[in-house]
DNA sequence: ATGTTTGTTGACTAATCAGTTTAGCACGGC
DNA sequence: GCCGTGCTAAACTGATTAGTCAACAAACAT
């Protein structure tokens, strides 16, 4: 019951907002009641960290898998980026909207307010940082890009990347993202093996 | 009094977020009665699209000078970059928050529920990126960088400058922003000029 | 068998929410 | 003097909110 008040409670605050999700859609959704609710979190605060926890955890074994060092790492990026974008088109079709990054909209929404909360998604979201250190590190070590700095070069990925997500929640648009790996090698400074027009 | 309302409501719901910021807060804010307000506005909704659209009229003079074509267009991206770091900066002794981009947070918040604050949002968005467009189209002409799809440049920058602001509000940490002018540089692809280390 | 832990239930507050209503004020035109 | 017009005041509605509470159930240990 826990577990499925966790996912109710992200699906719904994702799709919505922080905000104008009510504690009783969330123990509908689950099929709980209130009281069930309150017997394993002591607010709504607390739920929403721990549902932002537990998604995340849901989701390390394949960023594990993607972001494997026996992956070239150019291409942990491009198969990352494609499955966020196959994501997103296959949540669309559920509920009709481009939702973007739950941590950044999320943290974005309550991060002057709800400070457990913050600090969830300040944390997880520099864990997620790491992935992309390491594969630019690796790139750069492997001669693919120049980056003698992998963290900043990081930061800028990482900020690119998710000004992208929450660009296209805003549109409600997934162009931007369908061609984020093309901006991506850009943003990385991989040299673009353009076709040369004839004549 | 109507403006006193929209300067209230932006102040606000920037400050917090669309929907912990309720018409109460906002009235007494602006000193003024629910009467008055519904006399102007015929919902939070509205009012919301309303400041949104108020505030950026309010910046716009000063886009248009910082944007102006007469200044070299990288030191155009400086000096805005300067400008919101200042802002965001005396913003933070204020009320003790980074508080990031006011169009992004908003937008985001409420992108998938309110259509009319959504679309406002989205419009201003796109104008401010012109602003981007033809800078990078007048460095690429001027032979500064190399962009021959300026609008894709700006995109990526776009989106750069946009999760760098995002961040800087969920981590609350101006660091990244007082640093963006590097990472712009970088994004746009501008030759460095390191001081190389000597022996 | 008996008590304890672990969970569930539904009714309950007390506050807050967006939005309405109605009466009234101050003002200039006529 | 009198009337419309632009705006304000304050009380109000009805719905919704987060959170509480005491009674209850089933499993498990002793």
């Amino acid at each position: 019951m826990k577990e499925r008040l966790t996912d109710a409670a992200i699906d719904l605050i994702w799709e919505n907002s922080y905000g104008t999700t009510s504690v009783d859609a969330i123990c509908d959704r689950a099929g709980a009641k209130k009281g069930s609710f309150y017997y394993f979190f002591k607010s709504k605060s607390e739920l929403a960290a721990a549902a932002l926890q537990a998604d995340w955890n849901k989701k390390r074994a394949h960023m594990d898998s993607v972001f494997s060092p026996t992956v070239p790492p150019l291409e942990r990026f491009e198969r990352y980026f494609e499955c966020v974008y196959e994501g997103l088109a296959e949540r669309q079709k559920l509920c009709g909207s481009i939702l973007g990054c739950p941590m950044l909209s999320i943290g974005s929404e309550v991060s002057t307010q709800d400070q457990v909360v913050r600090e969830t998604v300040d944390r997880i979201l520099d864990t997620k940082r790491n992935y992309f250190v390491s594969a630019i590190r690796d790139a750069h070590a492997q001669g693919l890009i120049s980056a003698p700095n992998p963290e900043a070069k990081a930061d800028a990925l990482f900020a690119c990347y998710h000004g992208t997500l929450a660009q296209a929640r805003i549109q409600n648009d997934l162009e931007l993202v369908r061609n984020f790996n093309q901006i991506a090698l850009d943003v990385l400074g991989v040299q673009h093996d353009v076709v040369p027009a004839s004549a």
